[in-house]
DNA sequence: TCAATATTCAACCAAATGGTTGACGTTCGC
DNA sequence: GCGAACGTCAACCATTTGGTTGAATATTGA
């Protein structure tokens, strides 16, 4: 029962991974392009990135022999609203969040 | 450099871990009542709660023989600032976030 | 066609994670 | 004081994670 949640929540815990977010908030970039600023190899960068597209926060189209990487902030949406709740952030919704949590346990 | 977002994240990022916080939501436990609904060994949940004080998200005050278990909503903000800058929820101040994302690159 | 570019794959490694069990130190109630 | 309850510690185990290197696969440009 490996929740989407999980994958939102694992791969945001890495700093490099990120970093590379920062980085896709500017704009798409090309797999090579993301890898330059880091002091690791381009194997390392490209399953980070597999992770984070694993996890919904980025796709990745190719484009001839270049695969473009795009942010997709839409997956954090659903570990906000969870964080919110805890957080006791903005207005919080406890219906929503109730609702949100039996879901989970389904 | 292993940040407290860090932290924060992949504390979040196990399903046991965050059904610990919702629980807690409700009420401080004792360590006892906390592991009941589980079916894992005591010990695992002690590991579990102290994953999540090492991420500053629940505090635990010995008194007697009884550990109590407080949820420390707090630590959750600063890694709802991050999320929701890249969720563009709510109104995103940018100025916030760039200070934060400089921050974490030092 | 051929060499260079872009990216992944496969095998490997060390360290971290999530769990177990059994022994241990405290504190409580009788 | 003694047994039971509360919780942690230590040792162990399997799996996952984050990295490496070297070979392999497209694709492009000249």
């Amino acid at each position: 029962m490996t929740m989407h949640l999980d994958l939102v929540f694992s791969a945001l815990a890495d700093p490099t991974r990120r970093a590379i977010l920062a980085m896709l908030l500017e704009d798409d970039m090309a797999v090579t392009d993301v890898a330059e600023p880091f002091a690791m190899s381009l194997a390392a960068i490209s399953k980070h990135l597999g992770v984070l597209t694993g996890a919904g926060l980025i796709s990745q189209e190719k484009r001839g022999r270049v695969k473009w990487c795009k942010l997709e902030p839409d997956a954090l949406r659903e570990a906000s609203v969870w964080m919110q709740a805890f957080g006791q952030m903005a207005a919080l919704d406890l219906d929503a969040f109730e609702a949100f949590l039996e879901k989970e346990l389904e």
